[in-house]
DNA sequence: CTACTGTTGCGACTCATTCTCAATAAGGAT
DNA sequence: ATCCTTATTGAGAATGAGTCGCAACAGTAG
């Protein structure tokens, strides 16, 4: 299996896009954060490294990882979305609790059956799905 | 099977909060409204109808209508949130194009097993689930 | 190495959403 | 019905995520 610096090369140049150590910078802070991040945590984490990388580059680079299958969003909240990076990872949903907002990640595979039969119904070439349950943990529903 | 507004009216006196025309009037045109929509077109159908209501009021009122269960959040895009009505309505879920953006509402009962799988696995109380499922539809195929 | 052009950083800008605050109006009490 | 307290409203200012314009810079093809 390629590396995530790999895949990024390959689909830079196969964009026709120019290889700048800035781009593959995000790419290893994006793979070095083994949680969902948001730009600002990004960016944090690249000047904690003394990276000198500005956000707009940043917010330029997003939406080639996105392209590139390396990362997706995970949800939006807080006012601004959040992402997590996916290759090399098995796909999973999110459980998250309504009162103190943790969120645990959760695999079901019949989840992806829906994704066959609505396609087919629908005429559609399905490529994912997003799940988001959602309801109270056990510590919340003790406090209360 | 009481009304939206009903329900509005005990909810807002559950919390102590006070019946006003403006709050009653954004309840009454997200129910005019059978289809996804944003706090733009909310404010817009308002206005078409005369009715002197501040966008700020709306943006007030819709924390109140999802903590009600009148409304929910159907997805982020174009830099904003969308909602839709769901009281009275049976839960969907969301297949969305993402060449030309169309969104198909369906249903799929056994996403509802899941969350009683979850629920357990992880001690939450379950309320909900939000599914969206992405892909390309037959006409954005066919024109590629 | 050169030329061409894509990319960067910075700050200005946009736009959704929130906040501030003075005026208004619910709604409980009398 | 009137008063009083205080939540709510509207208008505009403020915030903050994300985008854009531009001049300096740096890949990459030849
Ligand atoms: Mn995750
Ligand atoms: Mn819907
Ligand atoms: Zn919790
Ligand atoms: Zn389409």
């Amino acid at each position: 299996m390629k590396s995530e610096i790999e895949v990024f090369r390959k689909f830079i140049r196969n964009k026709g896009l120019r290889k700048t150590p800035e781009r593959e910078q995000v790419v290893r802070a994006v793979f070095a954060i083994h949680d969902h991040f948001d730009v600002d945590e990004l960016y944090a984490l690249l000047r904690r490294e003394n990276e000198k990388i500005s956000k707009a580059t940043i917010y330029r680079t997003i939406p080639l990882l996105l392209e590139s299958g390396l990362i997706q969003e995970a949800y939006f909240e807080d006012g601004h979305l959040h992402y997590e990076h996916i290759y090399g990872h098995d796909h999973h949903c999110h459980l998250r609790c309504l009162d103190c907002g943790k969120v645990i990640e959760f695999t079901e595979e019949t989840v992806k059956d829906v994704e066959g039969k609505v396609g087919e119904r629908y005429d559609f070439l399905v490529t994912g799905h997003k799940l988001e349950v959602y309801g109270h943990c056990g510590k919340c529903r003790v406090h209360k």
